[in-house]
Parts: C-alpha cells; structure tokens; sequence
DNA sequence: ATCTAGTTGCAAATGATTTGCATTTCCAAT
DNA sequence: ATTGGAAATGCAAATCATTTGCAACTAGAT
C-alpha cells in the first residue's frame, strides 16, 4: 500500500483500491461502493468518491466515461489499451493496437502539439449482438 | 430547414440549429442558451436542452465530453476529425488522420467487433504552452 | 380561420458528485 | 505504549448539469 504517497493508509482505501484491482472491469462509484459495503457495511458513499478523486490524483486508477451519466474507474497497470463500445448490448471490450504508437508519434510530429496520452474508442456492434441482428 | 423531418419548425430550433452550424467551435448549452437570448431573449435553457437532444437524435449534431463536467455539441457535416485536448489551456483543437480508417479496418477485422464509429482524442500540450513551459 | 397535438417557459425534480461539520482515526513525536 | 493534532470519515445538506410536469402558446393540417 506504500502506493498512497504521502497520504494516509485507511481501512476504507486500502479496501477500495484492492477492490478496483482485483475488479476486471470499469467500476463506478456506486457499484465500488456496493462491494465495498459487504467488507465495510458503514463506509460512504462520499468515502467512495472521496478516495476515487485522490487515486485518480495519485495516477493510480484511470477515469473513463463511457455510454455517459457516470464515470467509471479502471486500475492502471495494465498494458495501454483502449476500448470497443457495443451500441448493442452496451458491453464495453479492451483491446491493443501496435499502430496507436505511431499515430500518436504522427501527430505530434505534424500538428506541433505534445501529446502524452491517447483514448481511443470505436463504437459498434460486438459479435453476439451481430448474430442477433443477422 | 428540412433537416427537421417531421419535427416541427420552430423560431427557436431553427435559431439554435444556425447558432450551432455558424460556431466554430463547441459549444455547449449554457454558450448556445446565451447566444439565443441575443436573438430571442425570452427563449429557455430548458428549450436548448431539449432541442439538443432532437438534433442529437436525428444526427444532427454531435455531442462530446471533453474536460469534464458537461456537454459540447458540434453540428455534423464537417469532415471525420478527432480532438487534441490542451493539458495547458483547455482548448480543444481538431486534426484529421488518414491513418484512422485503416485502423477501425484493423479493429474489425481483428477482433470481430463491427466498428461504426471511432472518437479518438489526445492530451498534451499545444504550441503555446509548450513555449510557456520551456 | 380553426383545431389540436407538439412546443415552450417556468419552476420544481432528478441524479451524480461534492461539501460542511462533528466525530473518529492515523501516525509522528513524545 | 501514549498522546495530540491534523487528516479522514460518515452523514446530511448543498451543487450543478440536465430533465420533467404542467399550463399557456403555436405550427401547420383541415
């Protein structure tokens, strides 16, 4: 846990970011805060997003919005990779791309713009929602 | 005015659609509500909400989350673009790459996922900042 | 010109997220 | 180990963007 930097170790957040790394998906903060109420029935809500922002700060977890309404929250350390969204079935699905390296050298280099971070996320349907529709 | 189909015309939704397809930019409902009330300053926020979401639904505009918080809506029609989004100054500049087609290609293919659309966007830091960081 | 379903403006409601404050807890200094 | 105080928590109330209920107002078909 030597991962909260300068801030304190608490029972609640020691829960919470577990939780969001052993958690496959894209967590938001009301489902975080249901698994967390089962270890801690007392803790809050606004503990829950209280800790979200401070890891988010800590560069520990990544904040995504995805069909809308609310953020979700992924633990980093996974390899770099962006998101498929079903229009379907609202599945959302990771994957990698070698190209994305190049294309962001590509645009740095023609548009004189820094970039250090890159989202990309492509919508439409996944493979059972096309059988569904065939 | 017919991209209204079936929609009926009103003074406010043709005043918003313009107000939209004139900005360069991206707006979003509290800029386009101040804009209206200039033309037509008995018109409500609640009217620009709900016009959005009727341009939104029949393709119209397009509507995007960048820094956080809220919406920004873009008419349609310019060519396929994607969004550089200025860690420094919060600006919000367009670029085009060639290479994105190829890409949702290699997405589908690959993956099985049947790619209808890609937003792609970038952080860093523009020109100026980078000058005013260095 | 008339009729009526679709629209509007306003105020109140909503829902995610934040905040004020009294209480509790971590942890550095004793 | 104990302790003092700053930091963190839980709760309820506040925020802020967006939505909705409803009575009054229009577009546009007849």
């Amino acid at each position: 846990m030597q991962d909260l930097k300068g801030q304190r170790i608490t029972t609640q957040r020691k829960l919470l970011l577990d939780l969001l790394r052993r958690s496959e998906g894209h967590l938001d903060a009301d489902e975080l805060h249901r698994l967390a109420k089962e270890k801690e029935p007392r803790i809050s809500l606004s503990t829950v997003y209280r800790s979200l922002r401070l890891f988010k700060e800590l560069g520990l977890v990544d904040e995504r919005r995805f069909a809308d309404e609310h953020h979700h929250y992924e633990a980093k350390g996974k390899r770099e990779h962006h998101h498929l969204l079903c229009l379907g079935c609202g599945k959302v699905i990771e994957f990698e791309h070698a190209a994305l390296k190049r294309l962001k050298e590509d645009v740095s280099r023609e548009s004189g713009f820094e970039v250090v971070g890159a989202d990309v996320r492509m919508e439409g349907y996944c493979e059972s929602c096309r059988r569904a529709k065939a």
